[in-house]
DNA sequence: GGGCAAGCGAGACGGTGTCTCACTATGGCC
DNA sequence: GGCCATAGTGAGACACCGTCTCGCTTGCCC
């Protein structure tokens, strides 16, 4: 998620929210501008007191709100990882995602991505009759950093 | 999990905590004679329930403390699907785990175990350095009583 | 049986997320 | 540009899950 891809996602999902007919928001404005420089998932929480201490802040009803209408346009994805707080980031355009280890000795978030990963997910809901709209993976263990 | 392996796994409960130090406990038991009867995860609150209704009720705060316990002796594991509240299933003890499909037309959890899956994510662990002691899928979708 | 610590229950508490409702800003229309 | 309908937003009350405290109960060892 560069800076040049970030700018690209918030135009992109601008121009997918006006296309829905969605009027210009300020709040919302502000928070696909903080998604679109994060390298990894924000809890509503933190979307919170980042956009505080910004000039231009949003009440915790607006952000659950746009959240969740970002997450219906499938602009944004809400991944769940157990520690009492869900957490929210962009979804690349292009389709490419990735996946999480939460490091059970600093707490933070290791994203990665695996092609081998992702094709067992799609062979196995294949093979179970299932139709998928998402998934979601996470590990649990030490980060590279925390091996002392 | 067959009425029989479900007992079995009941009396090996018991007999890891009394082995691990712990005297007997009421409460302690009517939820592992729970949880050894269920084919897929309950919530805590959903184990509240069950209890009330059954002749061995057990506060709210012992469930929770309980189910720690049993966490950390490996005998049950806590996963998030992201409907606001985790839910907790017995582990076999002969290794064997699965994982799930929250439905979202029904809202069923729907088990299911892949080989594949597994070794796709111990590699993908392997490559990335990480030191894992556990993982978790969730499929999001529709499963096969849901596709009209 | 007596004593003590583990096990437990009741309820207060805190944090995340939801809901309502009034206010503000936007864009179409004149 | 001015008006109006309504989408967007803010403030706060509210609900729920999970945590914590603290006093009571129960199991266990002597
Ligand atoms: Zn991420
Ligand atoms: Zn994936
Ligand atoms: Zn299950
Ligand atoms: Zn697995």
């Amino acid at each position: 998620m560069s800076t040049a891809s970030a700018s690209e996602w918030a135009e992109h999902a601008r121009a997918v929210m006006d296309q829905a007919g969605h009027r210009k928001g300020g709040a919302r404005n502000a928070i696909i501008d903080l998604l679109a420089e994060q390298p990894c998932a924000l809890s509503a929480i933190e979307i919170e007191d980042h956009l505080r201490r910004s000039d231009r802040s949003a009440s915790r009803a607006s952000i659950y709100r746009i959240l969740e209408l970002l997450q219906d346009r499938g602009l944004v994805v809400r991944l769940d990882v157990g520690d009492a707080s869900s957490r929210y980031e962009l979804i690349d355009p292009g389709g490419e995602h990735h996946h999480h280890l939460l490091c059970e000795s600093c707490g933070r978030l290791v994203p990665f991505d695996d092609a081998g990963l992702e094709r067992s997910i799609d062979r196995v809901s294949r093979r179970m009759g299932f139709r998928t709209h998402g998934h979601e993976v996470v590990l649990r263990g030490d980060c590279v950093a925390c091996q002392h």
